[in-house]
DNA sequence: GAAACGAGTTTCATTATTTGGAACCTGTTG
DNA sequence: CAACAGGTTCCAAATAATGAAACTCGTTTC
Protein backbone atom coordinates (compact mmCIF):
# COMPACT_ATOMS: atom_id res chain seq x y z
CA UNK A 1 0.00 0.00 0.00
CA UNK A 2 2.56 2.28 0.82
CA UNK A 3 5.42 2.28 -1.40
CA UNK A 4 7.80 4.13 1.25
CA UNK A 5 10.73 2.92 3.72
CA UNK A 6 9.24 2.05 6.92
CA UNK A 7 10.59 3.41 9.84
CA UNK A 8 10.08 3.06 13.32
CA UNK A 9 11.18 -0.57 14.00
CA UNK A 10 10.39 -1.29 17.28
CA UNK A 11 8.11 1.04 19.20
CA UNK A 12 9.20 1.74 22.36
CA UNK A 13 6.12 2.12 24.73
CA UNK A 14 3.56 4.37 24.77
CA UNK A 15 5.73 7.61 23.07
CA UNK A 16 6.60 5.10 20.37
CA UNK A 17 2.91 4.27 19.39
CA UNK A 18 1.85 7.90 19.76
CA UNK A 19 4.40 9.39 17.64
CA UNK A 20 3.38 6.98 15.16
CA UNK A 21 0.20 8.30 15.42
CA UNK A 22 1.40 11.56 14.43
CA UNK A 23 3.26 10.60 12.03
CA UNK A 24 0.37 8.81 10.56
CA UNK A 25 -1.45 11.97 10.66
CA UNK A 26 1.06 13.72 8.66
CA UNK A 27 1.75 11.62 6.04
CA UNK A 28 -1.72 11.74 5.16
CA UNK A 29 -1.37 15.17 4.15
CA UNK A 30 -4.62 16.48 4.83
CA UNK A 31 -6.65 16.40 7.66
CA UNK A 32 -7.91 13.18 8.90
CA UNK A 33 -11.02 11.78 10.21
CA UNK A 34 -10.96 8.96 13.53
CA UNK A 35 -12.51 6.66 11.22
CA UNK A 36 -9.92 6.45 8.49
CA UNK A 37 -7.54 6.37 11.36
CA UNK A 38 -8.80 3.55 13.07
CA UNK A 39 -8.81 1.31 9.51
CA UNK A 40 -5.56 1.50 8.90
CA UNK A 41 -4.22 1.53 12.36
CA UNK A 42 -3.54 -1.91 14.61
CA UNK A 43 -4.80 -0.41 18.09
CA UNK A 44 -8.26 -0.86 18.89
CA UNK A 45 -10.67 2.13 18.75
CA UNK A 46 -10.33 3.21 22.70
CA UNK A 47 -6.73 3.08 22.36
CA UNK A 48 -6.30 5.31 19.22
CA UNK A 49 -9.11 7.40 21.07
CA UNK A 50 -6.92 8.19 23.51
CA UNK A 51 -3.40 9.25 21.33
CA UNK A 52 -5.39 11.42 19.61
CA UNK A 53 -6.58 12.75 22.69
CA UNK A 54 -3.29 13.21 23.73
CA UNK A 55 -1.52 14.49 21.01
CA UNK A 56 -3.79 17.59 20.57
CA UNK A 57 -3.81 17.87 23.97
CA UNK A 58 -0.82 18.82 23.69
CA UNK A 59 -0.75 20.60 20.62
CA UNK A 60 1.02 18.23 18.38
CA UNK A 61 -2.68 17.43 16.69
CA UNK A 62 -5.01 19.73 16.14
CA UNK A 63 -8.46 18.94 16.13
CA UNK A 64 -10.82 21.00 13.46
CA UNK A 65 -14.34 20.22 15.72
CA UNK A 66 -16.66 21.44 12.43
CA UNK A 67 -15.32 18.98 10.50
CA UNK A 68 -13.95 16.31 12.88
CA UNK A 69 -10.79 16.19 11.30
CA UNK A 70 -7.37 15.97 12.98
CA UNK A 71 -4.34 17.41 10.93
CA UNK A 72 -0.64 18.39 12.66
CA UNK A 73 -0.34 21.24 15.05
CA UNK A 74 0.95 23.99 15.18
CA UNK A 75 3.12 23.37 18.05
CA UNK A 76 5.55 21.33 15.78
CA UNK A 77 5.99 24.34 13.29
CA UNK A 78 7.34 25.95 16.88
CA UNK A 79 9.83 22.54 17.33
CA UNK A 80 10.89 22.70 14.35
CA UNK A 81 11.97 25.68 14.06
CA UNK A 82 14.85 25.03 17.05
CA UNK A 83 15.34 21.88 15.19
CA UNK A 84 16.15 23.62 11.78
CA UNK A 85 18.42 25.68 13.61
CA UNK A 86 20.66 23.59 15.69
CA UNK A 87 20.17 20.21 13.70
CA UNK A 88 20.49 21.01 10.32
CA UNK A 89 23.32 22.17 8.09
CA UNK A 90 21.13 24.51 6.63
CA UNK A 91 22.33 27.84 8.49
CA UNK A 92 25.61 27.26 8.37
CA UNK A 93 25.39 26.75 4.62
CA UNK A 94 22.97 29.71 3.38
CA UNK A 95 25.45 31.65 2.39
CA UNK A 96 27.76 29.02 0.37
CA UNK A 97 23.93 27.52 -1.69
CA UNK A 98 23.44 30.58 -2.72
CA UNK A 99 26.91 31.80 -4.17
CA UNK A 100 27.07 28.58 -6.13
CA UNK A 101 23.20 28.60 -7.26
CA UNK A 102 23.99 32.19 -8.67
CA UNK A 103 27.72 30.76 -10.27
CA UNK A 104 25.86 27.54 -11.60
CA UNK A 105 22.63 29.02 -12.50
CA UNK A 106 20.90 25.74 -11.42
CA UNK A 107 18.85 24.57 -8.78
CA UNK A 108 20.76 23.37 -5.57
CA UNK A 109 19.31 20.86 -3.21
CA UNK A 110 20.67 20.68 0.85
CA UNK A 111 20.30 17.19 2.19
CA UNK A 112 20.62 14.81 5.41
CA UNK A 113 19.90 12.01 5.65
CA UNK A 114 17.19 11.10 8.05
CA UNK A 115 16.56 6.94 8.81
CA UNK A 116 18.17 5.75 5.25
CA UNK A 117 15.51 8.51 3.65
CA UNK A 118 16.65 11.67 2.27
CA UNK A 119 15.41 14.62 4.50
CA UNK A 120 15.69 18.08 2.00
CA UNK A 121 16.50 20.57 4.65
CA UNK A 122 17.15 23.89 1.74
CA UNK A 123 16.78 24.43 -1.73
CA UNK A 124 18.42 27.03 -3.97
CA UNK A 125 16.04 27.72 -7.02
CA UNK A 126 18.80 29.72 -9.14
CA UNK A 127 15.97 32.11 -10.58
CA UNK A 128 12.64 32.44 -8.38
CA UNK A 129 12.96 33.31 -4.78
CA UNK A 130 12.53 30.58 -2.57
CA UNK A 131 9.71 28.50 -0.97
CA UNK A 132 9.87 28.05 2.61
CA UNK A 133 8.89 24.97 3.91
CA UNK A 134 6.84 23.98 1.14
CA UNK A 135 10.70 22.42 0.16
CA UNK A 136 12.71 22.56 3.30
CA UNK A 137 11.35 19.10 5.43
CA UNK A 138 10.69 17.10 2.35
CA UNK A 139 11.18 13.91 2.20
CA UNK A 140 12.12 11.54 -0.47
CA UNK A 141 14.10 8.42 -1.35
CA UNK A 142 17.54 7.54 -0.68
CA UNK A 143 18.34 5.29 -3.29
CA UNK A 144 17.44 6.98 -6.13
CA UNK A 145 18.14 10.77 -5.80
CA UNK A 146 21.85 11.75 -6.18
CA UNK A 147 22.16 13.22 -2.38
CA UNK A 148 20.71 9.96 -0.99
CA UNK A 149 23.34 8.06 -3.07
CA UNK A 150 26.11 10.42 -2.38
CA UNK A 151 25.50 10.11 1.72
CA UNK A 152 25.05 6.15 1.64
CA UNK A 153 28.17 5.77 -0.15
CA UNK A 154 29.94 7.10 2.72
CA UNK A 155 28.40 5.81 5.81
CA UNK A 156 30.23 3.24 7.54
CA UNK A 157 29.80 -0.51 6.91
CA UNK A 158 26.92 -0.85 9.73
CA UNK A 159 24.58 2.27 8.74
CA UNK A 160 25.37 1.94 5.28
CA UNK A 161 24.02 -1.39 5.35
CA UNK A 162 21.03 -0.68 7.45
CA UNK A 163 20.78 2.96 5.23
CA UNK A 164 20.26 -0.23 2.20
CA UNK A 165 18.05 -1.99 3.79
CA UNK A 166 15.96 0.47 4.53
CA UNK A 167 14.94 1.11 0.85
CA UNK A 168 12.08 0.73 -0.76
CA UNK A 169 13.38 -0.37 -4.40
CA UNK A 170 10.52 0.55 -6.05
CA UNK A 171 11.18 1.17 -9.94
CA UNK A 172 10.28 4.69 -10.45
CA UNK A 173 11.54 4.72 -14.24
CA UNK A 174 13.34 2.26 -16.39
CA UNK A 175 16.79 3.63 -14.61
CA UNK A 176 15.93 3.03 -10.96
CA UNK A 177 18.75 0.84 -9.11
CA UNK A 178 15.62 -1.83 -7.62
CA UNK A 179 17.61 -4.15 -5.46
CA UNK A 180 20.12 -3.87 -2.99
CA UNK A 181 23.07 -5.32 -4.79
CA UNK A 182 22.90 -3.29 -6.80
CA UNK A 183 22.78 -0.22 -5.00
CA UNK A 184 25.69 -1.73 -3.32
CA UNK A 185 27.99 -1.60 -6.54
CA UNK A 186 27.09 1.52 -7.28
CA UNK A 187 27.68 3.19 -3.70
CA UNK A 188 31.31 1.82 -4.00
CA UNK A 189 31.26 3.61 -7.30
CA UNK A 190 30.45 6.65 -5.60
CA UNK A 191 32.78 6.37 -2.96
CA UNK A 192 36.07 6.04 -5.05
CA UNK A 193 34.41 8.53 -7.50
CA UNK A 194 33.41 11.05 -4.80
CA UNK A 195 30.67 11.77 -6.26
CA UNK A 196 27.21 10.90 -7.38
CA UNK A 197 24.73 11.13 -9.83
CA UNK A 198 21.17 10.46 -10.57
CA UNK A 199 20.66 9.45 -14.39
CA UNK A 200 17.22 9.69 -14.36
CA UNK A 201 16.28 7.09 -11.38
CA UNK A 202 13.71 9.28 -9.51
CA UNK A 203 12.28 11.19 -12.56
CA UNK A 204 11.97 11.08 -15.98
CA UNK A 205 14.02 13.92 -17.53
CA UNK A 206 15.48 14.98 -14.27
CA UNK A 207 19.54 14.79 -13.41
CA UNK A 208 21.30 15.89 -11.12
CA UNK A 209 25.52 15.85 -9.70
CA UNK A 210 25.53 15.50 -5.95
CA UNK A 211 28.27 15.49 -3.61
CA UNK A 212 28.36 13.71 -0.04
CA UNK A 213 29.64 17.17 2.56
CA UNK A 214 32.23 15.20 5.30
CA UNK A 215 33.12 16.37 8.71
CA UNK A 216 37.10 16.16 9.35
CA UNK A 217 36.36 12.54 10.85
CA UNK A 218 35.27 11.48 8.03
CA UNK A 219 31.54 11.20 9.02
CA UNK A 220 28.59 12.24 6.63
CA UNK A 221 26.37 14.98 7.24
CA UNK A 222 24.87 16.30 4.38
CA UNK A 223 25.02 16.04 0.97
CA UNK A 224 24.62 18.92 -1.74
CA UNK A 225 23.10 18.66 -5.35
CA UNK A 226 23.01 20.22 -8.72
CA UNK A 227 19.77 19.43 -10.63
CA UNK A 228 18.54 20.26 -14.07
CA UNK A 229 16.52 18.43 -16.74
CA UNK A 230 17.17 16.58 -19.70
CA UNK A 231 15.97 19.57 -21.74
CA UNK A 232 18.32 22.27 -20.28
CA UNK A 233 21.67 21.13 -19.69
CA UNK A 234 23.38 17.44 -21.13
CA UNK A 235 25.20 15.23 -18.57
CA UNK A 236 28.18 16.87 -19.86
CA UNK A 237 27.22 20.18 -18.92
CA UNK A 238 26.67 19.03 -15.35
CA UNK A 239 30.07 17.22 -15.04
CA UNK A 240 31.66 20.72 -15.77
CA UNK A 241 30.48 21.76 -12.19
CA UNK A 242 31.83 19.01 -10.72
CA UNK A 243 34.53 21.05 -9.41
CA UNK A 244 32.27 24.11 -8.02
CA UNK A 245 30.61 21.65 -6.12
CA UNK A 246 32.96 19.61 -4.24
CA UNK A 247 34.51 22.67 -3.50
CA UNK A 248 31.07 23.76 -1.94
CA UNK A 249 30.77 20.95 -0.24
CA UNK A 250 34.05 21.40 1.19
CA UNK A 251 33.45 24.75 2.81
CA UNK A 252 30.26 23.67 3.63
CA UNK A 253 31.94 20.95 5.73
CA UNK A 254 34.55 23.94 7.38
CA UNK A 255 31.78 26.16 8.15
CA UNK A 256 30.35 23.47 10.02
CA UNK A 257 32.71 22.28 12.05
CA UNK A 258 33.89 25.67 13.28
CA UNK A 259 30.28 26.73 14.30
CA UNK A 260 29.32 24.58 16.64
CA UNK A 261 27.52 25.77 19.44
CA UNK A 262 29.31 28.11 22.24
CA UNK A 263 28.94 25.53 25.35
CA UNK B 1 13.56 31.87 36.15
CA UNK B 2 12.02 31.52 32.78
CA UNK B 3 9.66 34.79 31.65
CA UNK B 4 7.73 33.08 29.43
CA UNK B 5 4.24 31.38 29.55
CA UNK B 6 4.09 28.23 30.81
CA UNK B 7 2.54 25.74 28.33
CA UNK B 8 1.04 22.51 29.48
CA UNK B 9 -0.77 22.62 32.10
CA UNK B 10 -1.22 18.89 33.40
CA UNK B 11 1.12 16.12 31.86
CA UNK B 12 -1.16 13.34 30.26
CA UNK B 13 0.78 10.34 30.58
CA UNK B 14 4.28 9.24 29.67
CA UNK B 15 3.41 11.31 26.35
CA UNK B 16 2.93 14.49 27.35
CA UNK B 17 6.23 14.31 29.41
CA UNK B 18 8.34 13.12 26.69
CA UNK B 19 7.23 15.93 25.49
CA UNK B 20 8.01 18.55 27.37
CA UNK B 21 11.69 16.97 27.91
CA UNK B 22 11.21 17.97 24.30
CA UNK B 23 10.19 21.20 24.72
CA UNK B 24 12.56 21.99 27.10
CA UNK B 25 15.61 20.84 24.74
CA UNK B 26 13.94 22.73 22.23
CA UNK B 27 13.73 25.96 24.39
CA UNK B 28 17.41 25.65 25.15
CA UNK B 29 18.28 26.96 21.31
CA UNK B 30 21.81 24.80 21.39
CA UNK B 31 22.35 21.43 22.11
CA UNK B 32 22.27 20.49 26.03
CA UNK B 33 23.84 17.50 28.11
CA UNK B 34 21.72 15.42 30.19
CA UNK B 35 23.07 16.84 33.58
CA UNK B 36 21.73 20.45 32.54
CA UNK B 37 18.39 18.53 31.75
CA UNK B 38 18.64 16.56 35.07
CA UNK B 39 19.20 19.62 37.03
CA UNK B 40 16.34 21.33 35.65
CA UNK B 41 13.50 18.76 35.65
CA UNK B 42 11.76 17.00 38.33
CA UNK B 43 12.09 13.58 36.77
CA UNK B 44 14.28 11.38 38.40
CA UNK B 45 17.70 10.70 36.54
CA UNK B 46 16.41 7.31 35.49
CA UNK B 47 13.25 8.33 34.22
CA UNK B 48 14.78 11.40 32.47
CA UNK B 49 17.55 9.11 30.72
CA UNK B 50 14.90 6.85 29.74
CA UNK B 51 12.65 9.79 28.01
CA UNK B 52 15.52 11.03 26.29
CA UNK B 53 16.40 7.35 25.09
CA UNK B 54 13.06 6.86 23.68
CA UNK B 55 12.81 10.76 22.02
CA UNK B 56 16.76 10.14 20.55
CA UNK B 57 15.70 6.48 19.25
CA UNK B 58 12.20 8.12 17.33
CA UNK B 59 14.71 10.78 16.10
CA UNK B 60 13.21 13.73 17.69
CA UNK B 61 16.18 14.27 19.08
CA UNK B 62 19.61 14.00 17.69
CA UNK B 63 22.31 12.58 20.12
CA UNK B 64 25.65 13.68 19.44
CA UNK B 65 27.98 11.24 20.77
CA UNK B 66 31.04 13.20 20.37
CA UNK B 67 30.22 16.24 22.73
CA UNK B 68 27.28 13.89 24.60
CA UNK B 69 24.35 16.47 24.06
CA UNK B 70 20.76 16.25 22.67
CA UNK B 71 19.25 18.62 20.17
CA UNK B 72 15.80 18.32 18.02
CA UNK B 73 15.63 16.36 15.78
CA UNK B 74 15.43 15.98 12.07
CA UNK B 75 12.39 14.28 12.31
CA UNK B 76 10.50 17.49 13.39
CA UNK B 77 11.25 18.96 10.61
CA UNK B 78 9.93 16.14 8.39
CA UNK B 79 6.86 16.67 11.16
CA UNK B 80 6.70 20.63 10.23
CA UNK B 81 6.90 20.63 6.82
CA UNK B 82 3.69 19.10 6.84
CA UNK B 83 2.41 21.10 9.88
CA UNK B 84 2.92 23.81 8.35
CA UNK B 85 1.51 23.10 4.70
CA UNK B 86 -1.87 22.06 7.01
CA UNK B 87 -2.69 23.70 9.85
CA UNK B 88 -1.08 27.14 8.80
CA UNK B 89 -1.98 30.05 7.57
CA UNK B 90 0.78 31.00 5.26
CA UNK B 91 0.31 28.88 2.05
CA UNK B 92 -2.99 30.04 1.38
CA UNK B 93 -2.00 33.44 2.45
CA UNK B 94 2.01 33.87 0.31
CA UNK B 95 0.58 35.71 -2.03
CA UNK B 96 -1.34 38.16 -0.24
CA UNK B 97 1.35 38.76 1.70
CA UNK B 98 3.83 39.31 -1.33
CA UNK B 99 1.42 42.01 -2.77
CA UNK B 100 1.21 43.90 0.56
CA UNK B 101 4.52 44.27 1.02
CA UNK B 102 5.46 45.57 -1.49
CA UNK B 103 2.66 48.16 -1.65
CA UNK B 104 3.52 49.52 1.57
CA UNK B 105 7.52 48.63 1.54
CA UNK B 106 7.46 47.43 4.77
CA UNK B 107 7.96 44.11 6.81
CA UNK B 108 4.50 42.27 7.20
CA UNK B 109 4.07 39.32 9.94
CA UNK B 110 1.51 36.36 9.46
CA UNK B 111 1.09 34.75 12.76
CA UNK B 112 -1.28 32.47 14.45
CA UNK B 113 -2.37 31.68 18.63
CA UNK B 114 -0.95 28.79 19.80
CA UNK B 115 -1.63 28.66 23.89
CA UNK B 116 -2.00 32.01 24.08
CA UNK B 117 1.28 32.96 22.61
CA UNK B 118 2.10 34.32 19.09
CA UNK B 119 3.38 31.89 16.57
CA UNK B 120 4.70 33.66 13.75
CA UNK B 121 3.99 31.59 10.31
CA UNK B 122 5.70 33.42 7.98
CA UNK B 123 7.40 36.96 7.54
CA UNK B 124 7.51 39.27 4.66
CA UNK B 125 10.66 41.74 4.56
CA UNK B 126 9.94 44.15 1.61
CA UNK B 127 13.32 44.31 0.50
CA UNK B 128 15.57 41.50 1.39
CA UNK B 129 14.53 37.74 0.53
CA UNK B 130 13.05 35.78 2.80
CA UNK B 131 14.70 33.73 5.69
CA UNK B 132 13.69 30.71 6.28
CA UNK B 133 12.51 28.84 9.55
CA UNK B 134 14.41 31.89 10.88
CA UNK B 135 11.74 33.38 11.10
CA UNK B 136 8.48 31.09 10.62
CA UNK B 137 7.91 29.22 13.66
CA UNK B 138 9.07 31.41 16.29
CA UNK B 139 7.29 32.64 19.06
CA UNK B 140 6.38 35.85 20.58
CA UNK B 141 4.57 36.82 23.75
CA UNK B 142 0.68 37.71 23.04
CA UNK B 143 0.01 40.56 25.56
CA UNK B 144 2.60 43.31 24.07
CA UNK B 145 2.26 42.48 20.00
CA UNK B 146 0.11 43.42 17.58
CA UNK B 147 -0.86 40.76 15.90
CA UNK B 148 -0.92 39.01 19.71
CA UNK B 149 -3.32 41.71 21.20
CA UNK B 150 -5.48 41.29 17.54
CA UNK B 151 -6.11 37.33 17.55
CA UNK B 152 -6.60 37.84 21.35
CA UNK B 153 -9.76 40.83 21.05
CA UNK B 154 -11.46 38.70 18.89
CA UNK B 155 -11.45 35.23 20.79
CA UNK B 156 -14.79 34.25 22.70
CA UNK B 157 -15.04 34.94 25.92
CA UNK B 158 -13.76 31.46 27.85
CA UNK B 159 -10.64 31.36 25.17
CA UNK B 160 -10.10 34.97 25.55
CA UNK B 161 -9.97 34.43 29.63
CA UNK B 162 -7.84 31.73 29.15
CA UNK B 163 -5.31 33.63 27.03
CA UNK B 164 -5.23 36.35 29.09
CA UNK B 165 -4.53 34.43 32.12
CA UNK B 166 -1.32 32.39 29.88
CA UNK B 167 0.00 35.66 30.06
CA UNK B 168 3.47 36.57 31.29
CA UNK B 169 3.30 40.10 31.95
CA UNK B 170 6.90 40.92 31.95
CA UNK B 171 7.52 44.81 31.11
CA UNK B 172 9.63 44.80 28.31
CA UNK B 173 9.41 48.55 27.69
CA UNK B 174 7.82 51.40 29.54
CA UNK B 175 4.44 50.96 27.43
CA UNK B 176 3.98 47.25 28.10
CA UNK B 177 0.71 46.64 29.68
CA UNK B 178 1.28 44.54 32.65
CA UNK B 179 -1.58 43.76 34.57
CA UNK B 180 -4.61 41.01 33.12
CA UNK B 181 -7.25 43.76 33.44
CA UNK B 182 -5.30 46.66 31.28
CA UNK B 183 -4.72 43.85 28.66
CA UNK B 184 -8.80 43.40 28.84
CA UNK B 185 -9.46 46.79 28.25
CA UNK B 186 -7.26 46.81 25.39
CA UNK B 187 -8.64 43.99 24.09
CA UNK B 188 -11.86 45.79 23.70
CA UNK B 189 -11.21 49.01 22.22
CA UNK B 190 -9.38 46.64 19.97
CA UNK B 191 -12.46 45.02 19.52
CA UNK B 192 -13.98 48.07 18.87
CA UNK B 193 -12.00 49.61 16.48
CA UNK B 194 -11.00 46.55 14.08
CA UNK B 195 -7.02 47.05 14.54
CA UNK B 196 -4.54 47.06 17.06
CA UNK B 197 -1.12 48.44 17.25
CA UNK B 198 2.06 48.13 19.53
CA UNK B 199 3.22 51.22 20.91
CA UNK B 200 6.82 50.25 21.12
CA UNK B 201 5.59 47.90 23.84
CA UNK B 202 7.49 44.93 23.57
CA UNK B 203 10.69 46.42 21.95
CA UNK B 204 11.54 50.31 21.88
CA UNK B 205 11.38 52.07 18.46
CA UNK B 206 9.38 49.45 17.05
CA UNK B 207 5.70 50.09 16.00
CA UNK B 208 2.93 47.98 13.98
CA UNK B 209 -0.58 47.62 13.36
CA UNK B 210 -2.01 44.87 12.99
CA UNK B 211 -5.65 43.61 12.10
CA UNK B 212 -6.90 39.90 12.75
CA UNK B 213 -7.97 37.17 10.00
CA UNK B 214 -11.13 36.21 10.80
CA UNK B 215 -13.19 33.00 9.29
CA UNK B 216 -16.85 33.50 7.85
CA UNK B 217 -18.34 32.23 11.19
CA UNK B 218 -15.95 34.93 12.89
CA UNK B 219 -13.55 32.48 14.49
CA UNK B 220 -9.90 33.96 14.90
CA UNK B 221 -7.82 32.32 12.44
CA UNK B 222 -5.03 34.44 12.87
CA UNK B 223 -3.37 38.13 12.21
CA UNK B 224 -1.50 39.75 10.43
CA UNK B 225 0.97 43.13 10.63
CA UNK B 226 2.84 46.12 9.14
CA UNK B 227 5.72 46.35 11.22
CA UNK B 228 8.22 49.41 11.35
CA UNK B 229 10.47 51.40 13.41
CA UNK B 230 9.94 54.94 14.27
CA UNK B 231 12.87 55.98 12.80
CA UNK B 232 11.35 55.04 9.89
CA UNK B 233 7.81 55.74 9.98
CA UNK B 234 5.70 57.92 12.56
CA UNK B 235 2.47 56.62 13.46
CA UNK B 236 0.66 58.72 11.13
CA UNK B 237 2.42 56.70 8.48
CA UNK B 238 1.65 53.38 9.72
CA UNK B 239 -2.21 54.73 9.79
CA UNK B 240 -1.93 55.00 6.07
CA UNK B 241 -1.75 51.41 5.83
CA UNK B 242 -5.04 50.78 7.75
CA UNK B 243 -7.41 50.09 4.69
CA UNK B 244 -4.82 48.31 2.47
CA UNK B 245 -4.12 45.84 5.74
CA UNK B 246 -7.64 45.24 6.25
CA UNK B 247 -8.32 44.23 2.69
CA UNK B 248 -5.82 42.09 2.91
CA UNK B 249 -6.55 40.27 6.22
CA UNK B 250 -10.17 39.53 4.54
CA UNK B 251 -8.59 38.37 1.29
CA UNK B 252 -7.03 35.84 3.12
CA UNK B 253 -9.66 35.02 5.22
CA UNK B 254 -11.64 34.42 1.98
CA UNK B 255 -9.13 32.23 0.67
CA UNK B 256 -8.79 30.64 3.71
CA UNK B 257 -12.30 29.82 3.87
CA UNK B 258 -12.54 28.15 0.21
CA UNK B 259 -9.27 26.66 -0.12
CA UNK B 260 -10.09 23.84 2.70
CA UNK B 261 -8.88 20.64 1.96
CA UNK B 262 -10.77 18.26 -0.91
CA UNK B 263 -12.44 15.61 1.93
C1' DG C 1 -42.03 7.69 14.38
C1' DA C 2 -39.59 3.76 15.86
C1' DA C 3 -35.76 0.97 14.92
C1' DA C 4 -31.30 0.19 13.13
C1' DC C 5 -27.08 2.31 12.24
C1' DG C 6 -22.53 4.61 12.31
C1' DA C 7 -19.25 7.47 14.37
C1' DG C 8 -17.37 8.81 18.36
C1' DT C 9 -16.86 8.51 23.60
C1' DT C 10 -16.64 6.38 28.22
C1' DT C 11 -16.15 2.50 31.61
C1' DC C 12 -13.55 -0.73 34.34
C1' DA C 13 -11.14 -4.85 35.61
C1' DT C 14 -6.91 -6.72 33.64
C1' DT C 15 -2.34 -6.30 32.00
C1' DA C 16 1.82 -4.24 30.73
C1' DT C 17 4.74 -0.19 31.25
C1' DT C 18 6.77 3.18 33.75
C1' DT C 19 8.96 4.43 37.85
C1' DG C 20 12.97 5.71 40.75
C1' DG C 21 16.20 4.51 44.53
C1' DA C 22 20.27 2.47 44.50
C1' DA C 23 23.96 -0.02 42.62
C1' DC C 24 27.02 -0.01 38.88
C1' DC C 25 30.09 1.38 35.22
C1' DT C 26 33.90 4.30 33.14
C1' DG C 27 36.73 7.83 32.06
C1' DT C 28 38.77 12.05 34.79
C1' DT C 29 40.71 14.58 38.42
C1' DG C 30 43.22 15.58 42.50
C1' DC D 1 45.03 5.04 43.36
C1' DA D 2 41.21 6.84 45.47
C1' DA D 3 37.51 9.93 44.98
C1' DC D 4 34.47 11.77 41.74
C1' DA D 5 31.12 13.19 38.24
C1' DG D 6 28.50 12.05 34.38
C1' DG D 7 26.12 8.27 32.55
C1' DT D 8 23.81 3.63 32.46
C1' DT D 9 21.42 -0.49 34.22
C1' DC D 10 18.45 -3.25 37.80
C1' DC D 11 14.27 -4.67 39.74
C1' DA D 12 10.27 -4.74 42.88
C1' DA D 13 6.49 -1.45 43.57
C1' DA D 14 3.42 1.88 41.64
C1' DT D 15 1.13 3.61 37.87
C1' DA D 16 -0.63 4.10 33.48
C1' DA D 17 -2.20 1.86 29.21
C1' DT D 18 -5.25 -1.50 27.40
C1' DG D 19 -9.41 -3.09 24.89
C1' DA D 20 -13.92 -5.48 24.96
C1' DA D 21 -18.14 -3.95 25.69
C1' DA D 22 -21.51 -0.68 26.86
C1' DC D 23 -23.15 3.83 25.97
C1' DT D 24 -24.35 8.49 23.48
C1' DC D 25 -26.12 11.08 20.00
C1' DG D 26 -27.14 12.43 15.54
C1' DT D 27 -28.56 10.08 10.86
C1' DT D 28 -30.58 7.17 7.86
C1' DT D 29 -33.89 3.46 6.93
C1' DC D 30 -38.10 0.97 7.12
Amino acid sequence: MNSQVRQQGGADGTVGKALEVLDQVADKGRPVRFSELLAETSHPKATLYRLLQTLTNQGMLAYDEDRQTYAPGLRLVRLAHSAWRQSSLAPVARPYLTALAQKVGETIHLAQLDRGQVLYVDKMNAAEPIEMFSQAGKVGPGYCTGVGKAMMAFLDADDRQDAINRQAYFAHTPNTLTTPDALAAELDRIKAEGVSYDREEHEPGIICIAAPILSSTGRVIGALSITTSTSRQSFDGLEQHRAALLRTAQDIAGAAESWQFPT
